[in-house]
DNA sequence: AAATTCACG
DNA sequence: GACGTACGTGAATTTC
């Protein structure tokens, strides 16, 4: 918004508030470190106070605290004594000025000083640029050296008193209206600012004086005329010095700025920054009082009292982790008192122990809780005797455990409890177990995904790793409880005692994890991304993968068979042509085949020493020879049949008849879903016949499936930030962006656009998405080089801004080793500096990130929200394929989901991100995927 | 366990 | 001047 009229600027004198805030208060320092604080938590505290007063009707339009730098001023050029009685600052106060302006930034408050003049300077030129915009001022300090700026609009607040001075408060003060404060300043003096005046001369008689002579330069021209004698030779003698305090006094409008009114809009704080500062400060109260009002959850500070002068790393005390100390609760009285413990806490670390890894078919063995480091527990449920010489133990249980029941009962309410947080390491895994025997866990926090949120791109953020790094910890390896291999055993089968070692350190693993991890999340300035993008997807992707999708195993099967005959068929032809048998599925005997026996141009050999016959290559050979597309047409009929058609047979969960994959919100660094066991976002669907393996996903009786996916999601994303005016309005305009990108490259009417030419565009586009190179684009439309790199530099030609945005989007990750989507989602890029080939990858993959990480944003979004979206419908969500969704719907209820669901997906940015194109989604139903994609 | 290949967005 | 080059995944298979 520009500065104009109706519009209300603010001026904080910032200086006045530190020295205010610093005899306030006493001497406090920080906890952990001993860093004199006591200033700037006072500082922080009028902010927030001045911020919450000002929230009214009569809020500001435009606000900045300005603060004095330097010491030396042009008032100090005019006469060396201006200022020289102060005190030196105090030795405590001079490391927290740093910290105010980084409080004032941290509120999102413009924050100014400019070298060589004082805060009043600039207040007056602010003041008086304000005024001639048409627009109120008022000015938040008591100085009276300000009070000559009050009246026709501006105003001052004494922000502690609350009291706000207007002309008549000024008169009250001096005696005369704000236009001849200065006046009345130039002869009364200073002894603060050691500011001369005329001796013997106070406010009171130079307020009378003005008053009767209109003016200081009347009053001077004219002393002769002044009665008392005293009073007249004081005036006559010191003219010079009375002058030079005016000058001292008045203050300087034309303060050269290096920004403007418009510069000072009002800003909502981010609440990452602002509550990562005041945790990294140590602010307890404070950071819960802004926490509650910006109604995001306070970070955890940890209490770090360190004996004398230790550095910060040592002060966060923890006991040494130590299995043998956790206990084995086998009664209720023991796990009652971990109740009471968990709810006097009000958070509690829970780990689940199971018979395997497939949440939807192994049986719970035991639970491990931790409230405190150090202190955790592991309660067994259903470990099986050790059975005397059988070396896989009986099928008796041993003695000792409380029923599964009767815990659950017990946990339930804990574990349901709004009140108390409880946290685990992938809780997806712990949800999904907890919920196939009736408990609904929530609330709940993830040091997973808080690792993922702060460190994607680092590391990965599995337990053992994660321990490793933050807690210098090796825990015990699952590996010497359940041995590997042939001869590896299932938990409930490990002895209760070692299992306690092990499970109940896994729950004070997390808890640790869990207190390191929590105040650095708003340090990292990522705690929205964690509290509305990852941590919200728990129980939304729980819920689709326990619900599943139907396989028709008879459709697989019969696949598979006809596959099998194919291969065969092909087999034996491909044997023919190579004059011997050998086995096709090895790359190594097809390369020597190929290239050594039949002499074939162009083997290539790898860093291993073996000839690369990747799909490429025998595409190339294809026009040679006959055996290398016997060979490409047999990999993808065994790609077909292994991976899927087989493959899919095994995962058909035989209570439900349908297939559950498990998604990793962790796996991919940009912010993409994985999905695993089995992977559901790659089924076939580019070759004809490898979609006909979507058939086999069916909609249950009565129903039907239903497919919305985001139509070009990362090509609108992309002209959104690179802010490419052409593909928005394109978009706008509902345009085919590709046929549109040809037409302005090669200057093709739309109308004689041929489908070849939009084909080379649709390539540059993606291209454009991945780094484009003129290798990788000549290597995709198997064009000459020279050809494609002329495509690429008429397409930067035509859309420069594309290219400014990679230019930036690199310069930012050089800078930053980071990059972000619009949703603040943070991707590290930790090689981008490197040198050699690792730099190429690292530069792709940062211009790659921010746009797909966004995509990946948004469906996140929708995704959250489509719960609650289709609550009232018969339909489930069920997979998400990137940019797709696929939902199974009854018959009659098809149209009210696909509008609903439209709906979310359409507007999932909002309100968040405004983006300049819209974002269409496409629908499509079926009886199965292929029908209905 | 690594390398190769290929399925998807 | 040479080098290596589209981004992000998971799974099956062969090979060492």
């Amino acid at each position: 918004m520009a500065f104009g009229k109706g519009c209300h600027l603010h001026l904080i004198d910032g200086s006045a508030f530190i020295f205010r805030a610093y005899h306030a208060l006493p001497p406090l320092t920080r906890k952990s470190d001993g860093l004199p604080i006591g200033a700037v938590s006072g500082f922080c505290n009028m902010l927030q106070k001045y911020v919450e007063d000002n929230a009214g009707p009569d809020a500001p339009t435009h606000v900045a605290v300005i603060f004095d730098k330097g010491s030396h001023t042009f008032r100090n050029d005019m006469y060396d004594q201006y200022k020289a009685n102060r005190e030196a600052m105090p030795e405590d106060l001079r490391p927290q000025i740093p910290l105010t302006r980084r409080a004032t930034e941290a509120f999102n408050i413009a924050c100014k000083e400019l070298d060589g003049y004082e805060a009043d300077d600039m207040i007056a030129t602010l003041a008086c640029q304000a005024r001639k915009a048409g627009g109120r001022v008022t000015i938040i300090s008591s100085d009276k050296d300000l009070m000559q700026l009050v009246g026709d609009g501006v105003e001052m607040l004494d922000a502690m008193k609350n009291k706000r001075i207007d002309r008549d408060g000024v008169f009250e003060k001096f005696g005369v209206w704000p236009d001849r404060v200065v006046d009345v300043q130039a002869l009364a003096g200073d002894s603060v600012d050691n500011v001369p005046g005329a001796p013997g001369i106070g406010i009171k008689t130079a307020a009378l004086l003005i008053n009767e002579y209109g003016s200081l330069e009347d009053l001077l021209d004219r002393a002769e005329e002044i009665k008392q004698p005293k009073r007249r030779q004081t005036l006559i003698d010191n003219r010079d010095q009375i002058e030079l305090s005016k000058r001292l006094v008045q203050l300087d409008c034309e303060t050269p700025l290096d920004f403007g009114l418009d510069d000072l809009e009002v800003k909502e704080p981010d609440p990452d920054t602002l509550l990562g500062f005041l945790t990294e400060m140590e602010f307890r109260t404070l950071t819960k009082r802004i926490a509650d009002a910006l109604e995001v959850e306070p970070p955890v500070i940890p209490d770090t009292t360190p004996e004398g002068a230790n550095p910060p790393e040592d002060a966060v005390e923890a006991p040494p982790i130590d299995p043998a100390a956790y206990e084995c609760v086998r009664d209720m009285a023991a796990l009652e008192r971990w109740i009471a413990k968990a709810r006097d806490r009000g958070w509690i670390a829970i780990d689940t122990e199971t018979t395997g890894l497939n949440e939807m078919r192994v049986d719970l063995v035991g639970i491990s809780l931790c409230v405190e480091a150090g202190e955790a527990c592991y309660i067994p449920l259903i470990h099986k005797e050790a059975g005397g010489d059988d070396l896989f133990g009986s099928d008796d249980l041993a003695e000792g455990q409380m029923g599964v029941d009767e815990v659950l009962d017990a946990l339930r309410p804990l574990l349901e409890d709004p009140a108390v947080m409880k946290i685990g390491q992938n809780m997806k895994y712990d949800a999904k177990i907890l919920a196939r025997y009736g408990v609904k866990i929530a609330p709940i926090d993830d040091t997973m995904l808080m690792s993922y949120a702060m460190n994607s791109g680092l590391h990965g953020h599995g337990m053992d790793a994660l321990s490793e790094r933050y807690l210098s910890h090796s825990p015990i390896p699952i590996k010497t409880l359940l041995g590997t291999g042939k001869s590896q055993i299932t938990f409930d089968l490990v002895p209760i005692d070692e299992a306690t070692k092990y499970a109940a350190e896994d729950a004070d693993i997390t808890l640790r994890l869990w207190q390191v991890f929590k105040p650095q999340l708003h340090k990292a300035k990522v705690t929205r991304v964690y509290e509305r993008l990852e941590r919200p997807l728990v129980p939304v992707l729980a819920e689709m993968e326990m619900t599943g999708i139907k396989v028709a195993r008879d459709t697989l099967s019969r696949m598979s068979n006809a596959f099998s005959q194919k291969m065969a068929g092909l087999e034996a032809e491909i044997h023919e042509l190579a004059g011997q048998s050998f086995n096709v599925g090895s790359p190594k005997q097809l390369g020597e085949i190929l290239f050594d026996k039949m002499g074939l141009e162009g083997g290539k050999k790898g860093k291993t020493g073996a000839y690369a016959t990747g799909a490429d290559v025998l595409e190339d050979l294809a026009t040679e020879h006959e055996l290398p597309r016997r060979v490409l047409d047999w990999r993808q009929l065994s790609k077909l049949k292994s991976t899927y058609t087989d493959a899919l047979q095994e995962h058909i969960n035989p209570d439900t008849g349908r297939v559950h994959t498990s998604y990793v919100i962790s796996g991919a660094a940009t912010g993409r879903l994985a999905s695993t066991d089995p992977n559901l976002q790659n089924i076939p669907v580019r070759s004809e016949e490898g979609r006909r393996i979507r058939e086999a996903f069916v909609a249950d009786e009565g129903k039907v499936l239903v497919s919305l996916d985001y139509s070009q999601i990362e090509l609108r994303i992309l002209a959104h930030m690179a802010g490419i005016d052409a593909l928005k309005q394109a978009f706008r305009d509902g345009q085919d962006i590709h046929a549109m990108t040809a037409s302005e490259m090669f200057n093709v009417p739309l109308d004689e656009m041929t489908p070849d030419v939009r084909r080379q565009a649709k390539a540059i586009n993606f291209g454009v998405i991945y780094g484009i190179s003129g290798f990788g684009l000549a290597r995709n439309l198997r064009i000459p080089r020279a050809e494609a790199q002329g495509f690429i530099d008429r397409y930067f030609e035509r859309f420069p801004g594309i290219r400014t945005y990679m230019d930036e989007t690199v310069a930012f990750a050089r800078e930053h080793n980071r990059v972000e989507t619009l949703f603040g989602r943070v991707i590290h890029t930790p090689e981008i500096n490197a040198k050699g080939p690792r730099a190429g990858f690292a530069k792709r993959a940062a211009i790659n990130a921010p746009i797909q990480g966004t995509a990946a944003d948004i469906i996140r979004r929708a995704m959250i929200r489509m719960p609650d979206a289709i609550a009232d419908l018969p339909a489930k969500m069920l997979l998400q394929v990137h940019d797709e969704l696929l939902f199974e719907v009854d018959t009659d209820a098809t149209d009210g989901l696909i509008a609903a669901a439209r709906q979310v997906m359409e507007n999932a940015a909002d309100p968040v991100v405004h983006l300049d194109v819209p974002l269409v989604v496409d629908a499509g139903k079926g009886q199965n995927w292929a029908e209905a994609h």
